[in-house]
DNA sequence: TAGGATATGGGACTTTGGTCTAATAGGGGA
DNA sequence: TCCCCTATTAGACCAAAGTCCCATATCCTA
């Protein structure tokens, strides 16, 4: 597995100022992509690898808010660092709330925002790979047949084979083989491990 | 376990804003208690049941966001929503990035007051239910000696008894033993309750 | 209609885990 | 000095889990 490079990716309508954006964030030696605008942006193939995005909050057509929700709806995971000419404070309460890592005023300090930028690559690493383990974990589920998946939520709790066979109404000897080909199935090599990802996958209540 | 009844604290120095919030909240059957100054509300016995904070940002003293820093610092758990007559954008990131649930601009939307503090209630409640099953959790590992504890960690990555003996060096029969106390101590009926416990305990690296 | 996936079970066997009793040995506090 | 906690180990035994190999009965699809 080879690790992929980050990506600073920057929307923002102003010629200038994704300009000294590039200047200043390849400076510390990141790699950078613009776009002049945010459909622009949603156009492009969604980059595989760390990403975080600085994004401009007024722009013509969808705004930094607007490009923000399409991202969350399309379940693409960047971590914006958003920056505003003239925000208000509901704007960078939404910005916020939908999780994004950081809102600047421009003119904005330098340092300020490559720290958020730095911030953002961090957060986006880690998030992505929570997801792409809890989805591995959630297709496995998926190749459980009904009658394994019911055993596997039973089999995390903690019960004795004796006491599923009872709960489900049939012989011990079909749960030990549907539990089995769960462990086979979900890649488990120990209960314990199993249990790690029920609890990751929210099997429980 | 009685549910105890959440409350919804306001702290504002402003007398007239102290008596209009009341009478929303109190209006819609929450308990409410008001306090005129961030430091009142600090000498003030940490209430132990869900609460919501209703706070001003500009105060003479402490303001709402020295406020924020000394409950965090504390380790108070309350869910806090900002309201403010004269805030800015770097204030609001601020309070928002510490965990803020809201912060509304005054004069604020009445019905979005309530939704705010509803939701600051939620998100209390099941932040204090994860913050104590945690607390349970770590002390009863505090409980363990050294030994119980190499066993434990060792137990729930899914080795097996003699594997683990061999790890540490002695025999598979002492791992019984410590192992024993470990489901005791830790209050654990079967090896999945244990794994799930060092789940959320970060036992794992 | 043949074959595959699913669900169900039995028999025989091994390995593993848990429990009980009992014993030895060192460190530290009353 | 004596007792408690911790750590160590043994023997005996039972329960539980895993692993073979096997068989039957659906249901659905090619």
């Amino acid at each position: 597995m080879t690790e992929t490079e980050p990506i600073v990716f920057i929307v923002d309508d102003d010629d200038s100022v994704r300009k000294s954006l590039t200047r200043l964030i390849t400076s510390v030696g990141l790699k950078v992509k613009t776009f002049s605008s945010a459909n622009d942006f949603l156009k492009c193939d969604p980059y595989d690898g760390p990403a975080c995005l600085v994004l401009d909050i007024r722009m013509p057509g969808l705004s930094g808010l607007d490009l923000q929700a399409e991202l969350t709806k399309a379940q693409r995971t960047v971590s914006i660092v958003f920056i505003s000419g003239h925000g208000n404070i509901p704007m960078s309460v939404q910005a916020l709330k939908a999780g994004a890592v950081d809102f600047l005023e421009k003119p904005f300090d330098e340092q300020a925002l490559l720290d958020a930028v730095h911030l953002a690559i961090l957060k986006n690493k880690s998030l992505r790979q929570a997801q792409t383990e809890l989805n591995q974990i959630q297709k496995r589920i998926e190749s459980l047949t009904p009658r394994e998946r019911e055993v596997f939520s039973l089999v995390v709790t903690g019960m004795l084979n004796k006491q599923i066979a009872f709960e489900m109404g049939i012989s011990e000897k079909t749960i030990k083989v549907h539990r089995a080909r769960v462990m086979q199935k979900m890649q488990a090599e120990s209960l314990a491990a199993l249990a790690r990802m029920a609890e990751k996958a929210d099997v429980y209540p």
